[in-house]
Order: structure tokens, then sequence, then C-alpha cells
RNA sequence: GGCGGUGUAGCUCAGUCGGUUAGAGCGGCGGCUUCAUAAGCCGUAGGUCGGCGGUUCGAGUCCGCCCACCGCUACCA
């Protein structure tokens, strides 16, 4: 049966450049949507910026422009970026689009008409100089508790207290050094507690989310009364202003998970493809990647949202982890701060996406970067195994083709073929880390056969021609196979592997059950190259002297 | 503090429904091979499964308590 699926990725936010921590979403996200495709399935995936937030008005302010040039620049840098990591969206849009503004009104309509809104008056930490309302983010002061200095208005990160904003001793506004004041002005809530029965099925419905993001929301938020949400800023805000509050914009969580449908919207517009058969269709299975980070808005808020609205949920929510580089937090000063396009400067994209791949589950867990065994595990894995069994077979058929019946191998293609739907439930459970670990195996056997059969020794007796045909028919066609496998992490092996054996057309899932027979060989050009670990250094001697942002 | 998660070999991690002697890759050590991008193959060493207690014929696995680490705790996004 063929399914449907809509994929997205979550919004990275307008005001920085796609780094590793983003790479490790959309490289999953990417390797789940290229497994499908080939798989024969229907898939479109969708991704944007999200734009909205007093961080987009002040940087924008800071470099004297408008914001929507700020936007256009990034939305270019970003889409530059993943593309470089062979990361493919049907469309890659924004959150500051007239479809989004449209549907987010619809939204807002719905919730109001469904009276899930409350009014009440908020005082806020007020910036004098800038004219804005101060987030708890944009407050840095002295901890009340431990009297450590310059911390942010939320938390202490000296001590762990938490605390509010106006608590701190010395506030200071974060963006202009100016002494804040406390104001107040009306914000809307939606009253989510409205909504208790409607979560507390969907976040425990079976495989909408991992067991421990289930958990978690039950032990956590649903443990007690739901706060209203407070999706309303007061002006000056850059985001929407809300239709019937002038001077009150839409907060920015609130536009930006609709920024999934806007985009979906806009690919249509261009396409002709029908809206509502993405996302107004119970048949068509939405599936959203985030970061734990963001969990709870797309789990409670952003449900929420969609049931008001009477749109279809998503299937499921898929959360990962962080990523961590040797063993810590991505840090500037260490050089591990490590934007895409740095990395991408020095090193192939494709060793990124096979170790993430290779180190992902469907567990929410962070993965560790670490990058000696880095470049051990890429070379070990795809040069010294994978790749290596076409550059140790494929020049002895130089101007030959492979057998034209499949020889006898013992039973292992048969074996690696057998093993395609316990690789595919492993793709299709984002255990990507599992998927690879199967084909590894399925690689280690194949280089035992070239080793028991020893084709550069046949093909020095006489009369073994035939033999030796056989042997590397057998390991080309064992690479083959594998590189089948591996092709949603690896799309340009496999696209190498398809164009030394002549394989036409998109990969393909099943192409991997079927030996291939008296397919000429092509000249064996190097699929990979190692990794090297100077390249390495490059990358974090760069990432330590410029000013990522 | 509360909540969630994690803890298995030097490192990164598998370990299904409780079931023989706990596995893999990398790294180490010894050997073979020299077709292949210093790639490959064979062998070998290395573990009180965080600790204590319990259930059971039997616990890495289930239960309780404790310890350590990570994360989250709603107006940064």
């Amino acid at each position: 049966m063929t399914r449907q699926i809509l994929v997205t990725n979550a919004l990275p936010y307008v005001n920085g450049d796609i780094h590793l921590g983003h790479l490790v979403e959309h490289v999953q996200t990417d390797v789940w949507v290229r497994f499908q495709r080939m798989r024969g399935h229907e898939v479109r995936a969708f991704c944007g910026d999200d734009t909205h937030g007093t961080a987009t008005m002040i940087r924008a302010r800071q470099e004297g422009r408008e914001p929507e040039a700020l936007l256009e620049e990034m939305n270019e840098r970003h889409r530059e970026d993943l593309a470089a990591f062979d990361v493919i969206y049907d469309h890659y849009g924004s959150t500051h689009s007239p479809s989004n503004q449209k549907l987010v009104n619809e939204i807002w309509e719905a919730l109001r008409g469904a009276g899930h809104v409350a009014e009440r008056d908020v005082t806020q930490l007020f910036d004098p100089e800038t004219g804005v309302f101060l987030a708890d983010r944009f407050v840095k002061g002295t901890c009340p508790r431990c009297s450590a200095e310059d911390q942010y208005g939320d938390s202490c990160e000296s001590c762990g207290a938490a605390y509010r904003p106006e608590e701190l001793s010395n506030p200071v506004s974060a963006l202009s050094g100016a002494v804040p004041e406390l104001r107040t002005a009306p914000h809307f809530f939606v009253t989510l507690e409205d909504f208790r029965a409607f979560l507390e099925e969907w976040t425990q419905r079976e495989g909408v989310l991992q067991p421990e993001i289930a958990n978690w929301l039950m032990g956590s938020f649903l443990s007690e009364p739901l706060r209203d949400w407070d999706v309303s800023r007061p002006a000056p805000y850059f985001g929407f202003e809300i239709p019937d509050a002038p001077g009150h914009f839409f907060y920015v969580w609130l536009d930006a998970p609709v920024g999934y449908m806007s985009s979906t919207w806009d690919w249509c517009e261009q396409t002709g493809e029908d809206f509502d058969r993405w996302w107004r269709n119970p048949e068509c299975e939405i599936h959203h990647f985030i970061g734990k980070d963001i969990a709870y808005f797309h789990t409670l808020f952003w449900p929420a949202m969609l049931k008001t609205a009477g749109q279809p949920l998503p299937r499921r929510v898929h959360v990962h982890g962080f990523l961590t580089v040797n063993g810590e937090k991505m840090s500037k000063s260490k050089g591990t701060f490590v934007l895409g396009r740095t990395y991408a400067e020095h090193l192939s994209p494709h060793y990124l996406r096979y170790y993430l791949a290779s180190k992902l589950s469907d567990r929410v867990t962070d993965i560790d970067l670490n990058l000696e065994e880095f470049t051990a595990k890429v070379n070990a894995d795809l040069v010294g195994k994978v790749v290596n069994l076409a550059s140790r077979t494929a020049r002895f058929l130089k101007n030959d083709s492979l057998t034209e019946v499949y020889p006898d191998d013992g039973g292992l293609f048969e074996a690696g073929a057998a093993a395609a739907e316990e690789i595919a439930a492993a793709y299709e459970a984002c255990d990507s880390g599992r998927a690879c670990r199967i084909v590894m195996g399925l690689a280690d056997r194949a280089n035992e056969y070239v080793e028991a059969k020893a084709p550069w020794a046949l093909r020095k007796q006489p009369g073994k021609e035939e033999e030796v045909r056989a042997v590397c028919s057998v390991a080309l066609n064992l690479f083959h196979q594998i590189t089948t496998y591996l092709d949603p992490v690896l799309p340009r092996l496999g696209e190498g592997a398809r164009a030394l054996l002549g394989v036409e057309g998109p990969p393909r899932w099943d192409a991997a059950a079927v030996p291939l027979t008296a397919r000429p060989v092509a000249p064996f050009r190097h699929l990979m190259q190692r990794v090297d670990p100077e390249r390495v250094e490059a990358v974090v001697a760069a990432s330590a002297s410029s000013e990522a942002s």
C-alpha cells in the first residue's frame, strides 16, 4: 500500500546560520524521507525559516535595515547550507509570508470562536531606551541568591536558581544596557486546560510520541492544571498583528508551527497541488521531526491549535536529543561550535551524514560527535569496508561484464536480501544506527568472502578467468546491495555504485533483492576519499577563529 | 526542589518475552595477506552489567532504596 506522508523539520530561526546541531535533525529527517521514497511512498518534505520575534527586530534595527532584507539573506544562506549536505525539501519557506498570516488568522479565529482565548494584564520589564518589553533572556543582572553577576533574567547559570526577571539585583536590558522599568500591558492567552482530556488521550496514544516524551508530559505539564499560554506581545514586535486587537502581535511560537502548513501552501501554489489533500486529509500521515527543547510546543500547544481548527493531528512527533562535540556542549571558544558551511569548506558532508546516521536512534538521548571516532569510523566503515569491496574487485572486471547467471556465493546475497525488512524496520523507526550496524555486518561478510576466494591469486592461474569473473560479480553485487541499503544516508555513494554497474533511474529499495547480471562494469573511480585528520583540525581551527553568530 | 532519562570492555554502543559461558565496532596485543584509498582476514587479552537489597529454579533484564551524570521546569528561539 502506498502511503502519503508529509514530513517537517523544526524551522531554523532566522537569526543564525545552520550549525552541526541543526544538521543532526535535518540529516535524521532526510534519511527517513529518502528511505520512504525508496520504498515507493508518496513523500513531501517541508521546512522554512522561523522569522518572528524580538531578536529579529533588534538585529535588523542594529544593522539599520528592514527585517525583510535580513530574512531574505538568511533564507538563502539556510537553503545553501542544507543543500550542501544533500538535505532536500520540496519547499523551504518562511513564516513571514502572506500564506502564513492567512493560516494563523484562521486558527486564531477558531480559537476565539471556540472560547479558548482569555485576556488579562501582564506586568513585565520594559526597556525605555529601545521601547520594547523584555523577555527573560533579554534582561541581565546579579543573581538574587548567589550574587553571581551577568545572569539572565530567568535563571542563574552559576547556582541554578530560578527566579523572575524583576527579582534580579541591578537589572539591565541586554539590548541597550538601560535600566528596565516595570510596565503593564494586556496580553491574550490560550486557555490550555480546556484541552486536558484531549491532550491526556492524544499524548499517550500508541505511536504518537516516544515513551520517554509521553512519560515526561504526564509527569510534568499534565500532572497539574495547564497554565494559560501567553500568545500575544504588545507593539513593537516583529510578527503578525492580531486582526481583532490592533497594536498586539502574535507571539512567535503561535505562528512558527503554522509555517509547516504555509510552506506546504506555497508549494501547492507553485505546483498546482491540492493543499487540502496534504493538510486536511486524514489519510495523509504528518510527521514532525524536532529537538527535545521544543517538544512541549509540538505536543501541547500545536495539537491544541490543530484540534481547534478541525485539522487532522500529527501521526507522529519524532524527538531527538542534542549534539555534543568531544563529549561537551558545543563551544565557540573551543572551536566545537561548527557551522555547516565551515565544515563543508573542509570536509565532505557525506562523512557527517554517515557518522550522525550511525549514531542516531529513536531515543531522545544526546549524541556525541567525537572527532577522533569520526575519522576512524568513516575510514573504517565506508572506505575500508564498503567502498573497498568495489575497489578491490572492479578492476579485475575491466572491459568485462558481470556473469550472465549470478554465481553460487554460499547464500550471501540471499542472506543480504533477507535482511531487507529488518533494515527497513530500523529506518522506519528512525533507528538508523541499527540499520547501519546491520549493513556493516553484511559488508564484513562480503569482505570475508573476497578474502577467502582471493581473486588476485586466481587470476594468476591459467584457466581460472571465469572463476575470477564469478567472484568479482558476487563482490560487486554485494556492494550494490549494501550501497542500496545505505542510499538514504549516502545518496551519492549509491549514485556512484549505480553508475559503476550501469543501473538507471532513482534508487529503489527492492533493487537489493535481485542480483545484477550480464552488465558491463565501468572503469572504477574512487567513490569516497579517506578522512584526513588534518582537515578535521582545520574545521576546529576555523570555527574557533570565526565569529559564529 | 519536582519531573524525565542515562549508567554494560579503554572509547562508542547492542543486548528481544527474565533463560546456557554477556556481544559488536573502534582502540590494544600477536599473526596472515599484500587485490584494494596504510585498505582486508584470523587469533587474543579486556567486564563485580553504578551500589545495596528483594522477587524468582534462574536477574544486565522485573521491584524498592541509594549514588553519579545529563536534560527539562511554560513570556530566548
